[in-house]
DNA sequence: CTACATGCTCTAGTCACTAGAGGATCAAGC
DNA sequence: GCTTGATCCTCTAGTGACTAGAGCATGTAG
C-alpha cells in the first residue's frame, strides 16, 4: 500500500549494514543493477534494490562468493524454474565449508599441542619454534 | 661432516614443495635472505636456506600470516631469549582458528538446514532462495 | 551564507600468491 | 661445435572482495 520512500546510498547502507563503497562495488560487479539517479547524479534505490542488497549480504554472510551469488540472484529472478541449481550451489558450498572445518580442526589440534608444550623457558627449548623447525613431512 | 651441496631454486622448490615464484616472493617479502648468486645470476641456497624455507612452509600450513612468520623467524634466530613471544603469537593464532571454526560451524548448520529443506520443486518454493531473501536480522 | 555532511568518480592498496612476457643460460645428445 | 629443451632471470599484472583516499560537487541545517 504505502509507497516506500526512495533511499539514498547512505540510507541504503544504514538499512542493510553494507558499507557505501561496497554497494558501489556490487553495482560495478554487476550484482546490483545501476539505479536511477537524481539530477545531481546521486543514486536512488527503491524497495527492490533494498531487498536485492539484503539478499547479497545474507549470502555473503553465509560465505558464498560473488559468482555463486550472481547465479543465485539469477535463479531468484526466475521463480518458475526448478531449484535444482540453487540446491546444487548450496550443497557444493556446504561441502567446502565442512572440509574447511575439518582442516581447521586439525590446525587447532596442532596449535593446541604446540602452546601446551611450551614451558615458557628459552627459545632454544620452545616447542612452538621447535615444531616449526621440524622438517618432517617435506611434501603434503 | 659431509658438506651439503648447494641447491638451485628448482631443487630447493622440489625439496620443500614450495613453488619457485613463491620462493622468490618470500625473498622479496624479506622472509628469506637473498642468497648468493652464480656468475650468471642464479640463486644458490645452502642448508640454512633450506631449513628456513621449511620453517616458513610449515608455519604457512598452520595458517600463520607472513607478519607472524617474520616474528617467529626473528625469535628462532635468537635462541637465548624467552619464548613468551612465540607462545603469545601461537596462542593468538589458536584463538583466531577456534573462532573461525565456531563461525563456520554456524554456517554449516544454516547451509545444512537450507539444503535439507529444499524439496526440489520450483524456485518459488525453494528454501535455499527463501532463506536468502528473508531479510531478518538486518544488522549483524 | 556558512559549515559540514553526503555524494560522486577514479586510483591504488590489501594478502599471499600466481601467471605470463620476454629474455638469458645451462646440460645433454649428436 | 651446435641444437634443443629445461631451467633460470626480472618485471608486470591479475586474483577476490573489498577498503582507503584524493579531489571535487552537491545537499541540508542553522
Amino acid at each position: 500500500m504505502a509507497a516506500t520512500a526512495l533511499l539514498t546510498i547512505g540510507k541504503l547502507s544504514a538499512a542493510t549494514g553494507v558499507k557505501i563503497p561496497t554497494i558501489r562495488f556490487y553495482e560495478q560487479a554487476g550484482l546490483l543493477p545501476a539505479p536511477p539517479r537524481t539530477a545531481s547524479d546521486r543514486r536512488l534505490y527503491d524497495d527492490a534494490g533494498l531487498r536485492r542488497l539484503a539478499f547479497i549480504r545474507h549470502a555473503r554472510q553465509l560465505g558464498f562468493d560473488l559468482d555463486a551469488i550472481r547465479s543465485l540472484l539469477d535463479l531468484a529472478d526466475q521463480p518458475d524454474r526448478t531449484c535444482a541449481e540453487a540446491n546444487r550451489i548450496a550443497e557444493q558450498h556446504l561441502r567446502a565449508v565442512s572440509e574447511k572445518i575439518r582442516q581447521l580442526k586439525a590446525l587447532e589440534r596442532e596449535l593446541s599441542r604446540m602452546t601446551a608444550d611450551c614451558a615458557g623457558g628459552q627459545v632454544s627449548a620452545c616447542k612452538v619454534i621447535e615444531v616449526l623447525q621440524d622438517a618432517t613431512c617435506p611434501h603434503h
